[in-house]
DNA sequence: TTTTTATGTGTAAAAAATACACAACTTTGC
DNA sequence: GCAAAGTTGTGTATTTTTTACACATAAAAA
């Protein structure tokens, strides 16, 4: 075996410092931001707070914040989600990166969304100021920056989302009954689908685990509630390839 | 009508100057990475180029850039492919951005992957240097930095993608026969098809024109060559679900 | 001229999606 | 307490889509 090593052309001009190199590079501060969806009376929710830029007062913003040194984009968007919801351990899915130039007021700012999907009951928003509350998407006007089409980008990715995977549960309650998912599918898809073909697609898909109980309270006849299987899902996960309506 | 302007409680705090307010966030370098996937010998190929950091000596790496001040990520990404390549007016689509603390060996760097698609006899690679050439998908060895995971994830995008719309036409010449239609599909999906039922389902979505020409210097009985419909897949694009194949 | 290799085509069976109606149960109003 | 209103729960027939599968034909190569 010879000894001598041969030097590639291109390797004289190997740069050795990689940390100058990176120190010359230009930088952009960078946000995150999330849109969280809740789901209450019938209506797909998001999230929002009333922006603290006097630009965009009384404009409704998005729940985001600068993403810290060393800090994963994910973890990011984890720490706003507890901070502003008390909740982790919940759904969240990184979205698209928005970079127009003159979308910051103040200057150039990357953000990376990322949506959530959370049941609205199960926690208490931390703060109230700002008026922070749950809006429904429908009647979201204006917003701040370009959160609007964050939301829009968000809520279409969200459609075909949920066709893909049952992701609905995250936004209903532990124990929740065929009509309401119905409900939840139909306000997220916007369309209507028939009672009868949807009963049997979710039984087809045995994900549901019926617990004997019945609907409380409701002015009709109560319905049986179930329980997600989510082991179940976890399991077969890879074989999933689409719920089609 | 009243003349007195009631202000509300948060309006007190609202921030000013929000160049000032940009100005104090930490920022961070950000670069664009190109997946750019080929189609050749019927192989799918990804267009990669040695590293020219020595940490990372003779590791390939995808093509990428530093994300110019008041540039879109979009634009720079078109512009790494126009530069590497010499075409625009190809097809590109942003998919993630990886951001882990440690990516780049010389600090922190945030990354925004694009997947682009292009016909690789269509175009002169503009550049010899550094060993840019299109390598086979499956003989990918480590990559430098993480392009290896970036690369995994385009791939598995494309994956998806490629069954919800008919983007494998960028791959292909402009002239093809349903072979070559067919054998591209088993190459990103990694499944052999039925010959027949995929011709049957490429002549129901009535995506394909026949040019009533055909094959040339083929070692068999020549088939027929079509072109892509493109005006008309523009035009029913709202109506696009899904291809499964 | 024979062999090889790939093209081009149709049909039957199975699976999935759709459309659709009625009886049973609970609450509410009278 | 009874009728009305509203909702749950269920099955089947029809249509559409997907799948599996075989043979004659055309061109090149031997």
């Amino acid at each position: 075996m010879k000894k001598h090593v041969t030097v590639a052309p291109h390797e004289e001009h190997l740069i050795k410092d990689a940390k100058a190199l990176v120190q010359a590079y230009p930088s952009v501060p960078l946000t995150v931001d999330c849109v969280i969806f809740g789901f209450e009376e019938n209506k797909l929710k998001v999230l929002v707070i009333k922006s603290d830029l006097e630009y965009y007062k009384n404009h409704y913003s998005l729940l985001g914040d600068i993403v810290k040194d060393n800090e994963e984009l994910d973890e990011a968007a984890y720490r706003i989600l507890k901070e502003r919801t008390g909740m982790n351990d919940v759904f969240l899915d990184q979205v698209r990166t928005f970079s127009h130039p003159n979308r910051h007021p103040g200057g150039r700012v990357i953000t990376v969304a990322y949506c959530s999907l959370l049941n609205i009951n199960h926690h208490q928003l931390k703060i109230h100021d700002n008026d922070l509350n749950w809006h429904s998407l429908p009647t979201l006007g204006d917003m701040a920056f370009d959160h609007k089409e964050i939301v829009d980008q968000c809520y279409s990715w969200l459609q075909k989302r949920i066709q893909e995977h049952p992701l609905g549960f995250n936004l209903l309650p532990e124990k929740f009954s065929l009509r309401e998912l119905q409900n939840l599918y139909e306000a997220i898809l916007a369309v209507s689908l028939d009672r009868r073909n949807f009963r049997k697609k979710f039984a087809s898909m045995d994900l549901l685990i019926d617990i004997d109980e019945m609907e409380q309270d409701v002015p009709h006849r109560p319905g049986k509630l179930y329980k997600f299987n989510f082991e179940k899902y976890e399991k077969s996960k890879r074989k999933w390839i689409g719920i089609d309506f």
